[in-house]
DNA sequence: CCCGCTTGGTCATACGTATTACTAATCCGA
DNA sequence: TCGGATTAGTAATACGTATGACCAAGCGGG
């Protein structure tokens, strides 16, 4: 017995069949197996130090209650708490999470989707394309932050609101001119935030709206809001996609020697660690990630056990914080 | 055929035995199936869209090609990178990964290893302490920055030299009195750095060192900073464990009209997002994150191939950037 | 002409578990 | 006392794959 110990070798143990260990280990023993045999058999099991072999467990089931969560970057901090609150929900109803990045780690048969490495009953998306389920036909998946109108269930993040908030916010401060960082990601979700933010300014009076795109880092993001601050009629309130673009906005404001918020608004999306580590702290939406990955975990498990989950949408909320002020006198 | 095809329906399809279709698709056919026979199978597979059931597969060879890759927290910007690092090398090599976040997410039944969810055939913890892979007993395991003295295999981070680095450069600018703002955490990559920065320190003419503890967030950070700066022999230059603990040194410098780095030094570890993201950019020392990953990855699959991986320790870079200068005149 | 060898493929089996069908023993009411 | 019901447990099997043992042709050399 080199390996580890098998249900076998605990009913040697116990001096019962392998069937009796199987259904008292598997808690369905009541009425079929004396109290005392159980007892028996789970003193044989800690004894050995048996634990059972999950590979034969699933081929038995044929289920793996393990879901794959695909997440576009695990560096991004918004996905770390996407991830837990899925993992709680999923650990809470006895389910196991397998994380999946992508696009940064294509499958070795060049296709993304070709080879997922577990077995999964189901599936997680949180802010992809529709197509990335794709992949995996014929398994559930519930879609998180993405287009609600899709052919896959999903849970919404309200990020259209969340725009609107901040331009209702800044237009009481009294801005007219808008520029928006925006991220050069086709995602849904930020598709959803430009075409928000543009009907958002197209209801100001007088609101005027410029634009920049830029990559999800520092140092595109300074260069796009350079764009901005240079142009001909340069905003007063920069509205970014990220936080992490905002933290790029801060930059380019202080290198053209503007202070935030005096000279220029900032504001950003997310609400992330980086929001209230920056300095001033950062005006921003908050979305709750955590929530999003348990409220998304919700539904597939409920869409596992045959139900139909019920769309929903989680709304963000806007934070107020130091980044953002009436516009300077004289700009408007 | 309701449920997804298997190896035996692509048989059928294929006009050949299951063994056929097996051998085909694993890639041993040489010499024992006929190239046309082979091409038939493939077609067939490909009609029926055929996957093998990874349960099965792994029951029959007894080993998952998974390995499970502990971490303490997923949401701090220092593990992602090591995941993507061992995920690439561990793909290359036809394993997959499992992330296990710990201690946030204890295990069902109360122990936080009783149960990983996927049957694994390695363990990479990261930063952990070595009671962590305790819970596998006779499960393979590489540790990441853990103490190289252990009983587990491990691969190091030069923590101590970037602690010395730091002190080096800080002393060379002119400073004597130095704050260590520490991370309250037991685990040993803290223990190393407060070991190796007392050592430097002592080893400075007129060095002095006070201390404070925080946890790992800017407002724990904050107060810890405001407590040395308060304190009767105020530092000029304050040693923080890690970038997010310099943000909150950064808040309380500001909070009491410090400017950094003309008043008051600062220094961070790791090299993350953040360092760059604040104003003035970080000297911080860069730790190899994704690196680190690989290298624990690689070392791992030499331990379940049997052979025996040789200890490796990665270099830190101390990265100068804007945020240390000589200590202000009149302070020495 | 027969035997050994190669080629191309199939048969049977085992991995470890969960579960259904079955049996042996005990019990209780009439 | 007897027979149906209950209790306590076992035997057998299937999940889907990979692989070692086996086997039928074909073929060429002695």
């Amino acid at each position: 017995m080199t390996g580890r110990p098998t249900s076998r070798d605990v009913a040697r143990e116990a001096g019962v069949s392998q069937s009796t260990v199987s259904l008292v280990l598997g808690g369905k023993w009541t009425g079929r197996v004396s109290p005392a045999t159980a007892a028996g058999v789970r003193a044989a099991a800690a004894r050995l130090g048996y634990r059972p072999n999950r590979a034969a467990r699933n081929l038995r089931l044929g289920t793996t209650r393990t879901v794959l969560l695909m997440v576009p970057s695990l560096t991004s901090p918004f996905f770390g708490p996407v991830y837990r609150g899925a993992a709680r929900v999923a650990a809470r109803h006895g389910f196991g999470v397998v994380v999946y990045e992508w696009p940064d780690l294509p499958g070795p048969a060049g296709s993304p989707f070709a080879a997922p490495h577990e077995a999964i009953d189901g599936i997680l998306a949180s802010s992809m394309a529709v197509e990335a389920v794709g992949g995996f036909p014929g398994t559930p998946a519930v879609m998180l932050d993405s287009d609600p109108d899709g052919p896959v269930p999903s849970v919404g993040l309200g990020v259209a609101d969340g725009m609107r908030a901040i331009i209702a916010h800044l237009a009481a401060l009294g801005h007219t001119r808008f520029g928006h960082v925006a991220a050069d990601v086709d995602q849904w979700t930020f598709h959803s935030r430009a075409d928000a933010l543009a009907a958002a300014v197209g209801a100001v009076p007088g609101g005027a709206l410029v634009r920049a795109g830029c990559a999800i880092d520092v140092a595109s993001a300074k260069a796009a809001a350079g764009r901005l601050l240079d142009g001909p009629h340069p905003p007063t309130a920069l509205v970014c996609d990220d936080d992490q673009i905002s933290a790029g906005a801060y930059k380019a404001a202080r290198a053209r020697g503007l202070d935030v918020p005096r000279d220029l608004s900032v504001t950003g999306f997310d609400d992330v660690l980086l929001a209230t580590a920056l300095e001033p702290e950062l005006t921003t939406v908050r979305l709750p990630a955590e929530d999003l990955g348990a409220a998304g975990m919700a539904a597939l498990l409920e869409l596992l056990d045959g139900g139909c989950p019920a769309p929903r949408t989680l709304p963000g909320e806007l934070i107020v914080r130091s980044s953002t002020a009436a516009p300077p006198r004289g700009t408007r």
